[in-house]
DNA sequence: CGGTCATCTGAACACCCGTTTAGACTGGTG
DNA sequence: CACCAGTCTAAACGGGTGTTCAGATGACCG
């Protein structure tokens, strides 16, 4: 790490140590005694840094986010990414992501504000993606830049099923590895889902999806 | 509170009581005074009924697969329909999404179970779509099913933050209502991402990837 | 009527949690 | 040496948790 003053004392020590037991064992994990124990001090110590367990939590996502932030500009500044976690993922940061994937599903003020940026950065360069004609152009690219971004956040809080079903750790894997995700990603990214032929099909059912009582279904109550 | 006269039985009027406890609230949020107050009976009833918290959750989690499996295939029965949670989301079962919301991001054999058989069914009738010539064909189709299951139950674990960019309530909304989130999903599933300049482009830049990039050091350990 | 059985209750119990606090230890300063 | 300020520890405290258990309740039945 580059950057600042005094990394090394206790204090960032227990923060480390916080992240890598919820990146590894679950937020319900990350407990006074546990962060104290990992860091060989006593629960007392902990608290005396961080004011309180919420304190910890806090210190720890604006700590995460931070570096995911740095981690992210470093790859822009290298080169076009639109794959965020993917350009996340090629450094060494497994348990920054392990983490973020553990609180991506809780309110956290840090995160949601690290969620935000992260859309409206992508909204940024994907505007210039579509403007070199590398992009198709959206009718609302802001909406598209949240739905994609909520899918690759989302992939990572599924990392428990993903890994099971195409044995890929997300947030371990780096390159080659991560192909029997990427690969398909890829693949959908490029040509879609739907041919031309279901396009023109659903074009004439969308006069139906209008009325909202054009249910297949029968109602249950 | 309603009197005596329920048709369920206490069992059942506990679980359901206890789904949406973990809907609205949370899992942490699930107690064994929390469901028994909501229910009107005392904590040691719950234990009574399912031998211990954990009894219950598997309960829950149980119900819930099957809720969705019934939904699901009488939906599938009704007609093809390639977006299950939509599906889902069109009868009011909305706190078994959110219920699954909430437990998707946990690890457990039900509901691990319950993302096979939505994959396994996925692939059966994402076939039957590419041989009708309604979806384009993919190199591993269970792995795009794997990768499309995984962005969409992704994308209710990421509810708070799409309601938050977006302003639409993935476990509550119904019909049109969705369409912030849908519109950009249908036109990422129908023109997909990448232009074929891109694709072009990045057929080359592939080479590159092989090589592993500059491995940056970690230090403070 | 009395007996039986299951159900449900309310008060315990042991455990773990975050947090507090008195005291021990450290190193620097006169 | 004494003094001081800061840091860390160990042991507590109060609160919430899952779980247990003796007894109240009530329905069913001979």
């Amino acid at each position: 790490m580059c950057s600042v003053i005094d990394d090394r004392t206790l204090r960032a020590r227990l923060r480390d140590a916080a992240i890598e037991i919820v990146a590894a064992r679950g937020v319900d994990a990350l407990t006074a005694r546990t962060v104290a124990q990992a860091t060989g001090v006593s629960a007392g110590s902990v608290i005396n840094h961080f004011g309180s367990m919420a304190g910890l939590r806090q210190a720890c996502d604006e700590y995460v986010a931070a570096e995911i932030r740095r981690e992210k500009h470093k790859a822009m500044a290298a080169g076009t990414d639109l794959d965020v976690i993917g350009a996340l993922r090629e450094v060494q940061v497994a348990p920054l992501v392990g983490y973020l994937a553990a609180v991506l599903s809780e309110d956290s003020p840090a995160v949601a504000r690290l969620v935000d940026e992260l859309v409206d950065d992508a909204v940024g360069y994907m505007e210039q993606g579509v403007a070199a004609g590398l992009l198709e152009p959206a009718a609302d690219e802001r909406a598209r830049a949240v739905v994609l971004m909520a899918w690759n956040l989302g992939a990572l809080v599924m990392n428990r099923h993903i890994h099971r079903l195409l044995g890929v750790d997300l947030t371990a894997a780096t390159g080659t590895e991560l192909a029997p995700y990427v690969a398909p990603v890829m693949e959908l990214y490029s040509k879609g889902l739907f041919t031309e032929a279901f396009r023109q099909r659903s074009a004439t059912a969308f006069e139906h999806a209008a009325t909202p009582d054009a249910r297949r279904g029968r109602e249950g109550s």
